[in-house]
DNA sequence: ATCAGCACCTGTTGGC
DNA sequence: TGCCAACAGGTGCTGA
């Protein structure tokens, strides 16, 4: 399931090979998958991507008339440019003036694409990005302060920091060495650094291996990553802790499966510490 | 305001 | 071996 570096792998893979091409039209194959809070899709027949970027987990195109296309992979969208043969679960083509296309393939249709002129942060409304130079220890601490989910639900939640998913939400506090279950606002000022030093390794380790490939993640060029042999709990109940051999536990957080070292993350959470590992 | 829980989907997995 | 229910999960929405 892409998260910020599948996305940011594929907006690299993307870049040199569609940037300046022009759309001659759009098809949708399956017209939900346009977002119905966007405009039509006619829109952008004629334009020319001027530059694509990654905003949050989102894959944003710009055009040169200033409109915007936000693409959202969700679990299994794939983008593949100039695919030669029709590709299954295809759910709409961008065909290029030049005879090219852009095909958005994605199998549970949980995709979405997005047209809108107005500015992208403000019309996807995602929180700031991990790497942003302005995130500092402080201000993670200060958008902790005062909440009392599971530190695992904030951070899955787009709205305070961008990017992160189930699969580095994880890794990240096995990292930082936080219990999934712990108070969000129980961290202090030491494990909101320890986190976000945490959420930065693991996040630029995996984009050096150009993501990883749990489901079936590719990117554009249909090559997958290298950074799920990595994965030190995700994924991994049962196994040993890569740190100190005892067995990765999981647990449902926010109906989400949730993998932790009872060891090495010992910091405490809500006063149940006998959560089933099932 | 905040948060828990469900709906959206379908390919894959696990249990019988 | 084969069938089928349960599962996986990011986000938007609803209702408490």
């Amino acid at each position: 399931m892409p998260e910020l570096p599948e996305v940011e792998t594929i907006v690299r893979g993307l870049r040199p090979l569609i940037e300046g091409r022009r759309i001659a039209r759009v098809e949708l194959a399956w017209p939900r998958v346009l977002d119905p809070r966007g405009q039509a899709s006619e829109g952008i027949a004629g334009e020319q991507i001027a530059e694509v970027r990654r905003l949050g987990k989102f894959v944003v195109a710009r055009f040169a008339s200033g409109s915007h296309a936000a693409i959202h992979l969700r679990m299994t969208g794939r983008l593949i440019v100039d695919a030669k043969t029709p590709l299954p679960h295809t759910r709409f083509v961008w065909r290029f003036a030049d005879g090219g296309n852009l095909v958005f393939a994605d199998a549970r249709k949980f995709g979405r694409l997005r047209i809108f002129a107005g500015d992208p942060r403000e019309e996807v409304q995602v929180g700031i990005d991990p790497f942003d130079k302005r995130l500092d220890a402080d201000g993670l601490h200060a958008l902790l302060r005062g909440r009392r989910s599971a530190i695992k639900v904030f951070l899955l939640d787009q709205r305070f920091v961008s990017g992160i998913g189930n699969i580095y939400a994880c890794e990240a506090l096995w990292r930082a060495g936080i219990r999934p279950s712990k108070r969000t606002g129980r961290l202090n000022k030491r494990e909101a650094r320890k986190l976000l030093a945490a959420l930065r390794k693991v996040l630029t380790k995996a984009i050096d291996k150009r993501g990883s490939s749990v489901d079936d993640y590719v990117d554009a060029g249909g090559k997958q990553g290298g950074f799920q042999k990595q994965l030190a709990v995700y994924g991994r109940r049962g196994l040993p802790c890569r740190r100190c051999k005892a067995r990765i536990r999981r647990i449902v957080l926010a109906q989400r499966g949730t993998f932790f070292c009872p060891v090495c993350q010992r910091s405490s959470g809500p006063a149940n510490r006998s959560n089933r590992t099932t």
